[in-house]
DNA sequence: GCGACAG
DNA sequence: ATCTTGTCGC
C-alpha cells in the first residue's frame, strides 16, 4: 500500500481499511536494548492548519538534542478512533526532518488501546518502523480499576480480554494518564519508559516540551521572520 | 435505540 | 484540540 493512501485516505471507510491493513504489520515484543534517542511528538490546530512539533531527547538523561516543526492544511476531521489521519501526516513529515533517527517515539495519544489496536502511536510506529509508546490524557477504550490516589499507582487496562496498557496516576491526586504500547515494545516497556520520563509532572517531560513548541509555533509562524534593517538599531 | 467517544 | 475570565486553593 502506498504511503500517500495511508496518510491521506479520502473518507472514514478508507481510513478504517488503512488501519486494518497496518494492523497486520503490528509487532509487540519486549525491547532488547534501552533506547538512546527519544522523539516526543505533538500537534496543535487552527481552523485550517495542523501544526506539528518534534523534540529529540537523549534517553534516559532527557537532554534536548534537536527540535523540528512542520505545518500542513487540515485534511481530515477529528473522529474518535481516527486521530492519526488528522494529526499523523504533519507529524510524520516533521519526524522526517530530524538529522538522526529516534529509537523510540513518545506520542500524545493511544497505542493499541484503540478499537482496532491502531491508535496514533501504533500508526506512527508502524509506518516509520520504529518502537513507539502512546501516552493519552484521557480514556478511549478498555476496562480498568481506578488507580489509588497516590502518585505512581497504576492499574491494568484491558480490552476484549487483552492487556492493552496501563492507567497510571503519575502524581498524587491528579487524573491518571493512559499508557499503551504503540509498536515494537511490550505493555511493560511502555509503562517503564513513561515512568522514566515523568520527572514529577502529570505527563512525560518530553511531551510537555513538544506541546510548548507546538503552541509557540502558533504564535510565531515561520514566514513572519523579522526582517533585518527594521528597527534593529544597528544600521 | 442508548451511551461512549484519544486530540 | 480550541474558545475563554475569573477564581479556588496550596
Amino acid at each position: 500500500m502506498k504511503l500517500e493512501q495511508i496518510l491521506y485516505p479520502e473518507n472514514v471507510d478508507l481510513a478504517r481499511r488503512v488501519q486494518v491493513h497496518l494492523l497486520k504489520k503490528l509487532k509487540l515484543r519486549p525491547l532488547t536494548e534501552s533506547p538512546r534517542l527519544l522523539a516526543a511528538v505533538d500537534a496543535a490546530f487552527t481552523e485550517e492548519l495542523v501544526l506539528a512539533a518534534v523534540c529529540l531527547f537523549s534517553f534516559p538523561e532527557l537532554e534536548l538534542l534537536e527540535e523540528q516543526t512542520g505545518i500542513e492544511p487540515v485534511r481530515f476531521p477529528y473522529i474518535p478512533g481516527f486521530l492519526s489521519f488528522r494529526e499523523g501526516p504533519a507529524i510524520y513529515h516533521t519526524l522526517q526532518k530530524l538529522s538522526r533517527k529516534p529509537d523510540l517515539l513518545l506520542v500524545d495519544g493511544q497505542g493499541i488501546a484503540h478499537p482496532r489496536r491502531l491508535g496514533i502511536a501504533t500508526f506512527l510506529g508502524i509506518i516509520l518502523d520504529t518502537p513507539s509508546v502512546g501516552c493519552a490524557k484521557s480514556h478511549l477504550v478498555g476496562e480498568f480499576r481506578m488507580p489509588a490516589r497516590s502518585g505512581g499507582s497504576c492499574c491494568r487496562l484491558t480490552h476484549r480480554g487483552q492487556l492493552v496498557g496501563y492507567v497510571l496516576r503519575s502524581r498524587t491526586a491528579v487524573r491518571p494518564i493512559f499508557v499503551s504500547p504503540g509498536h515494537l515494545v511490550s505493555p511493560r516497556d511502555a509503562l517503564n519508559l513513561v515512568r522514566k520520563g515523568l520527572r514529577g509532572f502529570r505527563v512525560p517531560e518530553p511531551l510537555r516540551r513538544a506541546h510548548h513548541l507546538t503552541q509557540n509555533l502558533k504564535l510565531s509562524p515561520p514566514g513572519n521572520k523579522p526582517c533585518r534593517n527594521k528597527n534593529s538599531g544597528h544600521n
